[in-house]
RNA sequence: GGCGGGUUGGCGGAGAGGUUACGCAGCGGAUUGCAAAUCCGUGUAGACCGGUUCGAUUCCGGUACCCGCCUCCA
């Protein structure tokens, strides 16, 4: 069996992994709240613990992986995009939710084994907030309840912070009726133009952080395997869920591997509207930038370092995926490589993965090439459509004895420029022409322009 | 102010206390009518200052600079 090592956010070491239960391991990680296209950074995530959930399928058995990752469908982010826009609310969640599906298949991304809606657990998140209540780590002020920070003491230990560190930097804003500026919201009042349900507190809405809580409990159990998400989340975000999780149900041990993958930059600054730097996923696919290419990138940094997405790795990354999908697509595909399993478990090495890619096509070995890049969810046959020839292989194939045929007699007469002005017609339409010792060949590349190629066959061998 | 992370050759980017990362670009050569492609060869880089060690880019401490979080954020 595969030994997996992975960097705790919590102790910040390399540990061994070892699930509760090898027959069912369990995995939650953080999903989009949709209120808009996903950004580039939301990539990041999604594609880093693809990646982990490849490997523990491989590992395990894909049979013995869950894996969930949450959809946030009701936030003041949404309503004020609803009330702006003068749409409805699910309209808008449901629309985005089938964007990002759409965004994140094209980046190669499997589907999670759930994806539940904080809308249809609003029952389990009230019970949660009861049982809080109950055992005096929650109450009830102003028609809201908030969390007792200061009764879970270890409140802090996952991002290293003392409750009296943050008070003293704390730039919260601090409502009256909060017992302590750290307390944060797990309930509260909706208007009747807020989307709300009814509850032993009035009718409201559910604070940002109780869902993971309730949802994760309910789909994965009290205790689970691997607890995922951007580095910041790891606070307040994931310290809330812990603290409300433990809390509520301290028989159980809640996530045991905290995993954060480092943030985004774009050009070696962060991505922000302000800077013009911002752009979505889509926004990328629709440059014409293949979902392959971007996954590529995103997996050629290691996930706990910043990432810099520049324009110049795009192309190297497009450039070297079109090589290695000529080598693969002509041969079957094999198990990946062991040295391949052996690099993603030590901490999700992609970078290095990616350099045993590299060995394998020199080696020109196809089969373990496509078997090992399946794991990283590279040169597969949908992610590689982009990079199928588009040139007619019978034009090719004709133009190409004709300039072979060509050539030999340019070697007679010694007059080259029929055949060197063909030369520069095709690179020119994006077919690359390789002369050998004793013919021609014509290999498109994927620039290819197919209505140019035909325009050039009819003059060259009509 | 509090907490955390980073600094590797022209660029990107890894691992490992002592032996070539790797990719891209560059350079030299083979090949070629010329190119391209391919093949061969080629780079003692590790912010700075100390310490530990027979030996550190790799461990420890300090300095400088950069970045992130502390507020919605992946």
């Amino acid at each position: 069996m595969t030994t997996i090592r992975l960097t705790n956010t919590r102790t910040r070491r390399k540990e061994l992994f070892e699930p509760i239960d090898p027959g069912n391991v369990r995995m939650y990680v953080c999903g989009p709240t949709v209120y808009d296209r996903a950004h580039l950074g939301n990539a990041r995530p999604v594609v880093v613990f693809d990646v982990l959930f490849r490997l523990l399928r491989h590992v395990y058995g894909a049979d013995h992986v869950t894996y969930v990752r949450n959809v946030t469908d009701v936030d003041d982010k949404i309503n004020a995009r609803a009330a702006e826009s003068g749409r409805d609310i699910r309209a808008i969640t449901e629309e985005t939710l089938r964007w990002y599906h759409e965004d994140m298949d094209a980046l190669g991304a499997l589907r999670p084994t759930h994806e539940p809606r904080a809308t249809e657990w609003i029952g389990a998140m009230i019970a949660m907030i009861g049982t809080l209540i109950d055992r005096g780590h929650a109450y009830e002020a102003a028609g809201h309840v908030l969390f007792r920070v200061r009764s879970y003491r270890d409140y802090g230990a996952l991002s290293g912070r003392s409750v009296d560190d943050m008070i003293a930097g704390a730039r919260v804003e601090v409502a009256p009726f909060k017992e302590d500026p750290l307390d944060f919201v797990l309930w509260k009042p909706s208007d009747p133009s807020l989307p709300g349900w009814e509850s032993p507190w009035g009718r409201g809405r559910p604070g940002w952080h109780i869902e993971c809580s309730a949802m994760s409990r309910a789909l994965l159990g009290d205790s689970f395997d691997i607890h995922g998400g951007g580095l910041d989340l790891q606070f307040p975000h994931h310290e809330n869920e812990i603290a409300q999780s433990r809390c509520a149900h301290p028989e159980g041990g809640f996530a045991r591997l905290w995993m954060h993958n480092e943030m985004l930059l774009v050009d070696g600054r962060k991505m922000s509207k302000s800077l013009g730097n911002f752009f979505t996923v889509r926004d990328l696919l629709d440059r014409g930038v293949p979902g392959e290419v971007i996954r590529f990138v995103l997996l050629s940094t290691h996930y706990g370092r910043p990432m810099d997405w520049t324009d110049a790795k795009a192309r190297e990354a497009q450039e070297i995926l079109f090589r290695w999908h000529e080598i693969a697509r002509q041969a079957p595909e094999g198990p990946p490589h062991p040295e391949m399993v052996d690099l993603l478990a030590d901490d999700l090495n992609t970078a290095g993965a990616i350099a045993l890619l590299h060995r394998l096509a020199g080696e020109g070995d196809g089969a373990a090439l496509r078997g090992s890049a399946a794991l990283l969810g590279l040169l597969g046959e949908e992610m590689g459509r982009w990079a199928e020839p588009k040139a007619d292989g019978d034009l090719l194939a004709r133009l190409a004895q004709t300039l072979t045929q060509e050539r030999v007699r340019a070697r007679q007469t010694r007059d080259f420029s029929t055949l060197d002005r063909a030369r520069q017609a095709l690179t020119e339409a994006g077919i690359e022409v390789r002369m050998t010792a004793d013919a021609v060949t014509l290999h498109p590349g994927p620039g290819t322009d197919p209505a140019r190629l035909r325009e050039l066959a009819a003059e060259i061998a009509p």
